[in-house]
DNA sequence: GCAAAAGTGTTTCGGTTACACCCATGC
DNA sequence: GCATGGGTGTAACCGAAACACTTTTGC
């Protein structure tokens, strides 16, 4: 196959920011590296694009070889080019982020890999700049489920009220009013109220509600304004 | 220098998708390509990534070579990945789009490389997978736009509210009341009114105004309302 | 009975919409 | 004097914000 002449080729990698809640709490997934350089250093999922292969697709392989995660929310979200972000050979990076459920994928991710997941404010330095994709990713995601309903991703089919407004909380780093909350979720009709409730985290218990898949999809891309006045929060 | 073992190693290029605003009319400018494959077909502005050159910077200089262009709004939206998306060679492509007034940059331009502007709606078919990435950056255009103050960018120093109008009009397909558009904008600040007018639109003439710089920064991330009431617009 | 979390309404405020006429000028 | 585009105000409506108390139940 002719090529162009003369031209540059360098590494490609994808590397994964993996955000999961747990009912509780939002986490991220890291791994400890296993070769160099940066060995036993904590170090986002990564992997190298293949010759033949699709750079998405490289990013649902490595999600998949290190977690067994599948079909889960994965978006590219910036490409990372500095010359020098690696200190072994140029490589370019292409960074994702994904939204799973935590509770879903338990046993598979904990055994594989030395993989662990942190809370948010306690994660670990990274390798490279890793940190910065954290960041960075950590911004597209408040600043996208400001507008569209992505934070659903990070749930259960069965959910309550309390909790989804507690994620919400830790995304933005803010308290909600919840009488206001629930207002702006019902005029939205994504919500389908079930008839039983979760009582593990209060005696009275709280009712479960469940997505409407159908207009989940179709009110995806539509702007609705889960935080308004949010203003300067996003950066 | 030690080397990442056995990793397939690919071309990387940039390219560039420029928007540009007459006063009058939305364009996009394309170049014919001089080199193979596709020699002569029409084309985005793009190139490769050298060896040990940041690709931001990669795209910032395919810009300045190409065009002349310098300091313009440039911002990475989208990285290409699909391993067939070059015929000629494995290529992975980082794009990105511009924003800028034509008119500041019409003789640099039209000289040099075969450049030449097409009305948005007028473009000739591209090659590879350009036309796609021109979809996508028009969508990126369309978001970024309702909720930040970035059409400036294609504008004068000095322009009028007239322009400024059309010109959201072109980018929305849609008309706008002129009314509540002075508002909105009035609302935000950004504006400051100058004593001379542009007469060559009209026997009355317009306005010119110039934007509020120190303010343009500082609200530059906040959200702002460029256009309620989208939501399906954007897609 | 009391602690702990769930659930529920109202008022105020500001922004969004829809809408139609006069103004200034060059010809 | 008339054609052309520029510029201005108001009323109705709707969503956002602020605000506190009652309900349920396990212990």
């Amino acid at each position: 196959m002719a090529e162009y002449f003369n031209q540059a080729h360098l590494l490609l990698a994808v590397d994964c920011i993996i955000f999961g809640f747990d009912g509780e709490q939002l986490k991220i997934l890291l791994i400890k590296r296993s070769f160099e350089p940066a060995t036993d250093q904590w170090s986002l999922m990564g992997g190298f694009v293949g010759a033949n292969e699709d750079v998405d697709g490289a990013a649902q392989r490595i999600l998949l070889e290190l977690t067994g995660l599948k079909e889960v929310y994965l978006e590219q979200f910036k490409t990372y080019g500095d010359p020098n972000r690696d200190p072994m050979e140029r490589t370019v990076s292409v960074a994702y982020f994904a939204l799973i459920d935590i509770h879903k994928y338990e046993k598979q991710i904990s055994h594989n890999f030395h993989a662990e997941w942190f809370l948010l404010n306690e994660a670990p330095k990274l390798i490279f700049d890793h940190d910065q994709m954290v960041e960075d990713a950590k911004k597209k995601v408040r600043y996208k489920a400001a507008l569209h309903p992505i934070l659903f991703e990070l749930l259960p089919k069965k959910f309550t009220i309390p909790q989804l407004q507690s994620l919400y909380e830790q995304v933005y780093n803010t308290s909600i009013d919840n009488r206001n909350f629930i207002r702006k979720l019902s005029s939205t009709g994504l919500l389908i109220k079930l008839e039983d409730k979760d009582k593990s985290a209060s005696k009275r218990g709280a009712f479960y509600f469940k997505l409407d898949k159908d207009l989940y999809k179709t009110k995806f891309q539509s702007f609705i304004n889960f935080m308004p006045n949010l203003d300067n929060i996003i950066g």
